[in-house]
DNA sequence: GTTGACCTTCCATCTACTGGAAGGTCTATT
DNA sequence: AATAGACCTTCCAGTAGATGGAAGGTCAAC
């Protein structure tokens, strides 16, 4: 299978790809002309890098999820500590988000929007602001 | 004010406040030594900077922030608007995270985590889980 | 035989810094 | 006066995770 039907099956650009192999996430074979030649195999790690990837994981924690997709000896355990941290990580950015979400709607909220230059979100950020 | 100090009063790194200058953010003035001098409206500036970038703008955000914030003329409505779309971008950034959250729990909650290879979670990855 | 789609490598670019090397300057102490 | 240590300078490289583009080789169809 050439690149390109590679990247149409795994949903990856094929740029994507080829830097998947420069980090050395997957090794296809090549034909006699030069090309890349994926295998149904190939196809799968890259599904998997990309359902990974899209799941928030990244690269170098894809790269331990592959290798333990690829060991029929693995303990679930592994698997699971790697998500669960994943978890706790994405956790935090929701609670940092959700914080600045909040200050900026109150700024937003207060501020007029019109032609004058009076503005609580500058006053806000020059740190002459109310909120917080 | 040597650089050391506008780091300390704005709470920035030296390296970024440097960095700042390289892309054009700041001019401070410099002493016969070549050290960088800055002045009580350059601090200004750092503050305003780490205040916005820590609430989530992008550094060609903030360029755009500051020159409002140094224009007297400014209308508001230009201020609200990069806000705006700034909070639009978080709650766009939340809804992902919540969805990943989401379908991540669901995967730890019913893999075993044991010394046994089933896991639900690499069968989601692979494509061949229940989830979604 | 030539067009156009596809493939190759290599190099540069993006964001927002951060680290480190090599070297100049300032201040305090001996 | 010498020296130690803290501070400053510039410059170059590296981080993550791609993405864009140039220059050129290959393949299938007409």
């Amino acid at each position: 299978m050439n690149i390109g039907v590679a990247s149409e099956k795994s949903g990856l650009p094929a740029k994507t790809i080829r830097y998947y192999e420069d980090i050395g996430l997957l090794h296809p074979a090549r034909t006699d002309n030069g090309y890349r030649d994926y295998s149904t195999a190939d196809i799968h790690r890259l599904r998997f890098l990309q359902r990974s990837r899209s799941l928030g994981f990244s690269v170098d924690e894809c790269r331990q999820l592959l290798s333990l997709y690829q060991d029929r000896e693995r303990d679930s355990a592994d698997v699971k500590a790697i998500a669960k941290a994943k978890l706790v990580e994405i956790d935090r950015k929701i609670a940092e988000l959700v914080g600045l979400r909040g200050l900026l709607h109150h700024l937003v909220s207060h501020c007029h929007g019109d032609e004058r230059p009076e503005c609580p979100i500058i006053d806000e950020l020059a740190g002459q602001g109310v909120a917080q």
